[in-house]
RNA sequence: GCCCCCAUCGUCUAGAGGACCAGGACGCGGCCCUUUCAAGGCUGAAGCAGGAGUUCGAAUCUCCUUGGGGGCACCA
């Protein structure tokens, strides 16, 4: 089976809304979705919301802006519509239920009322036997009715042969009918479950390559057999690779939160990106990097420059972790090089204010090009330039202002000096506030960076800042006055 | 335990029998630049999990071992 097939290409997301959008989950959207976008094909997103025990009310909403937030734009889906809806799995109840029954009808399922306790005790006495446990095919021959009470209708697996799964990315994977179980189709609450629900839905909404995590694998043959019972053709399937947990220790979708582990803070969810300043354009060149590779030795690209090379065949099967000091470097990369200074301040006016500031439009502007090449998250702006919107700079020790190989007294001095200097300086330019300054440092014996380590102290109270004389420029000589003084005052209480 | 998938520097990867004494990127080390921090330039360390085959020749093919991962639900 290829890519490429008769059919028009018709591929959907389909997450469950159990939880907000996992990291791993955008990267199944994104590499579906540049898929269809590769083959000018529809792209659907659709809500598989079965699951009403595990149901969170606005992960629907998260996961629509999150997916909304990355550039991923869908076709059909819920509130956009489309031909083949409703998309919402919970909207499609009576059609589950129509062909579960013609499945029953037909020979290919069954009514099983086993109690949920019967069905431990058998896994449990399985287990202890050394067996496999799954279901003893207890109710497969009884032909129950729909008369029975609570019940759940399960599969008629074929009990020797051998399916096979065609997977795009792996080739043909066999499994053995007899190590396959019975499994349930229907739930007593009467909503189906993944396996009967995305059969027929996939069928109906007449998708044409399925992509979906690896971690379907394992029930692959079953949904095959489902197709089969139905006399469907089945769509090509591809398993995507799961993402790792950083310490390679199993996979990253079971923790559904940031954490953290050594001294890296692992991002989960995509809004833990967003909020965590990284751009959604560096977070999709990043995770495209993963299972799969641009070529030419290219590590930052657009997905249009994607679309041409993207083949679902050259994903990497093997389960990977995503490299987060990559992620770092590429949105410094984003920042510093696609971005205008305009672009830049836009998004950083919104996380100074967050902070408590209160953000002057021009100052921003004039500094965003000093802080352009030092940012590799967004929300770093703060701690690199907070001192210009601030009335007044605590330092937290005096003792920050004495510089390597410097005393108290000598400080002062210095301080005091550049103090008078910047008084009667007409001109505060930052050329010429350096060259005033590198004239001080010269007539007073010291280096330029110990007396510009003392200024720079006294006006950020930060050890390290935008070059100095530019940022001192922007804040403007009554305010710098102000600081040294301020500082003087400091060191001599 | 059973079934399935996978395996190139620490990490993400290029590599589809000779072009590879294995290339790139991040990270890490050194040097240069430099008012701090970055950015930039140059440079260094670092890998084909192991073992058998096949072949004139293997990172690339086969098998075994080992390791990792996934699954074994009235969850998706």
């Amino acid at each position: 089976m290829s890519e490429t097939s008769a059919h028009p290409v018709r591929v959907r997301f389909a997450p469950s809304p159990t939880g907000y959008l996992h990291i791993g989950g955008a990267r199944t959207a994104l590499f579906t979705w540049l898929f269809a976008q590769k083959h000018n094909g529809t792209f659907i997103l659709r809500i598989e919301d079965t699951d009403q025990k595990r149901y969170v009310p606005d992960a629907e909403e998260d996961i629509k802006q999150s997916l909304q937030w990355l550039g991923i734009r869908w076709q059909e889906g819920p509130d956009v519509g489309g031909d083949y809806g409703p998309y919402r799995q919970s909207e499609r109840t009576d059609l589950y239920l129509e062909w579960s029954d013609w499945l029953i009808e037909h020979g290919y399922a069954y009514r099983c009322n086993c109690s949920a306790e019967r069905l431990n005790e058998v896994r449990e006495e399985q287990r202890k036997k050394g067996e496999q446990p799954g279901y003893d095919h207890h109710c497969r021959d009884l032909g129950l009715g729909a008369n029975i009470g609570p019940h759940v209708v399960r599969f008629k697996m074929p009990l020797d042969g051998e399916t096979p799964v065609e997977d795009l990315i792996r080739g043909t994977i066999t499994f053995q009918n007899s190590e396959l179980q019975d499994l349930v189709l229907m739930k007593s609450d009467g909503l189906p479950t993944y396996h009967l629900a995305n059969v027929i839905d996939d069928h109906f909404m007449a998708i044409s390559h399925i992509t979906r995590a690896d971690e379907w694998i394992a029930t692959a043959p079953l949904h095959v057999q489902i197709y089969r019972a139905f006399g469907w053709e089945m769509p090509a399937i591809a398993h995507l690779p799961v993402i790792l947990s950083p310490s390679g220790k199993g996979k990253l979708s079971k923790r559904d939160q940031a954490f953290t582990e050594g001294d890296t803070q692992v991002l989960v969810q995509v809004r833990e990106f967003r909020e965590a300043g990284y751009l959604p354009e560096a977070v999709v060149n990043f995770l495209t990097n993963v299972g799969w590779a641009f070529g030419d030795d290219r590590e930052v690209f657009s997905t249009e420059e994607v679309l041409p090379r993207f083949r679902l065949e050259d994903i990497n099967p093997a389960p990977g972790r995503l490299p987060y000091e990559k992620l770092e470097w590429l949105n410094g990369v984003y920042i510093r090089e696609k971005l205008s200074v305009d672009e830049l301040a836009a998004y950083l006016k919104p996380i100074l204010e967050d902070a408590g500031l209160t953000v002057d439009d021009d100052v921003l502007r004039q500094t965003v090009p000093l802080i352009k090449e030092r940012l590799k998250t967004l929300n770093e702006v703060v701690e690199w330039i907070g001192f210009l919107f601030r009335d007044d700079v605590h330092l937290e020790d005096p003792q920050q202002l004495i510089q390597k190989k410097m005393d108290k007294d000598g400080t002062l001095k210095a301080l005091k000096a550049a103090y008078d200097l910047y008084a009667g300086l007409d001109d505060f330019s930052h050329e010429s506030q350096e060259q005033a300054m590198r004239a001080l440092a010269d007539e007073m014996g010291l280096k330029a960076g110990q007396l510009f380590g003392t200024i720079r102290e006294a006006i950020t109270a930060q050890r390290v800042s935008p070059p100095l004389f530019e940022t001192n420029e922007i804040l403007g000589k009554d305010a710098c006055l102000k600081r040294i003084k301020a500082a003087i005052a400091l060191l001599e209480s």
